[in-house]
DNA sequence: CTTGAAATACTACTACG
DNA sequence: CGTAGTAGTATTTCAAG
């Protein structure tokens, strides 16, 4: 009956400088939401609403504040990478030739740009870039490597480890 | 204006074994309306049927059979992860013990349950496993290596980098 | 095989208690 | 948060290209 009250009275943690987790501050409902809403979005209020065990109005109110909140970032449409005909994935570390800010500048400038590249990160360790790739097959990525990613700016090397079978692949947040 | 004949009238090379790109098969219209789902799938139907100069049911048509064909996958909303309070990403090579089908198979199963981990893939190269993990802050991760990662079956070896920044993360498919 | 116009059923959304 | 009412949308039907 008070469930809801955790979303309007913040604990003392909550007001801390670092918020334990904002997961966590969502009561029974708002998780059930984002849950169904991670799995499938195409779900009508009212349907999702009954899932929930909430009136239509309310359940569309919780929904909009999610939203409004920045927790859930947009709605989008997820393409099939097979059926598309882009069913290889290949992973990319990339290093560097100088570690200078325009180097780095450059590099992610032009590494937008390279089809197909779905994910690039800055990290730590033995790599400068991690970029994660999705083509064809080998011989289309084979033309990519050759093509694009041997004249992207400031590299010194690029590793590929091709992906063989995707376990898991996942937008679902845990809750 | 017979754009649209391209659907219904395969190519010699559409026929052949294997289709040149599922995506080239595509009408304009169809490309339009993946952009804009991929992109915002929260549009009602008449709005994308305006946008893509579209009857509704025409427009509603054309989605349901993107949906049926496989290409869609599915319909989600997406969650951001630093105001879910996961704003750490970590990308993790994996290398095992043994390279047996049972050692394999082990790994994946464990794996799977990582909490928080978004993908988990096989390669080839230097490493057996790469994943990608979601956490709040160094201490959290430090915890799940310690905790999670040190414990999965059969590993030998697990190297951590730590994404520093994230340069480009998309489900968006090139159209 | 696809489109668009009209009609119906359902849903989103608002106002209010 | 829920109920009731209104506006708008999804969905079906059907005629036409």
């Amino acid at each position: 009956m008070n469930a809801t009250k955790i979303r309007s009275t913040p604990t003392a943690a909550a007001t801390a400088t670092v918020p334990p987790d904002p997961l966590q501050a969502l009561d029974r409902i708002d998780r059930a939401i984002l849950r169904q809403l991670q799995t499938d979005a195409s779900i009508s209020n009212v349907a999702l609403a009954a899932k929930v065990k909430l009136s239509a109005p309310a359940c569309l109110r919780r929904v909009e504040r999610l939203k409004e909140s920045g927790l859930i970032r947009g709605v989008v449409a997820l393409i099939d990478p097979k059926a598309a005909g882009a069913g290889m994935l290949v992973i990319i570390g990339v290093v560097l030739d100088r570690s200078t800010p325009e180097s780095f500048a450059e590099f992610e400038k032009a590494a937008q740009k390279v089809a197909g590249c779905m994910e690039c990160h800055v990290v730590t360790g033995e790599f400068d870039y991690f970029m994660t790739i999705r083509t064809r097959d080998s011989d289309s990525f084979n033309r990519l490597h050759a093509e694009q990613l041997l004249y992207l700016p400031g590299v010194r090397q690029i590793r590929s480890f091709m992906v063989l079978k995707e376990i898991l692949s996942t937008t679902k947040f845990p809750l």
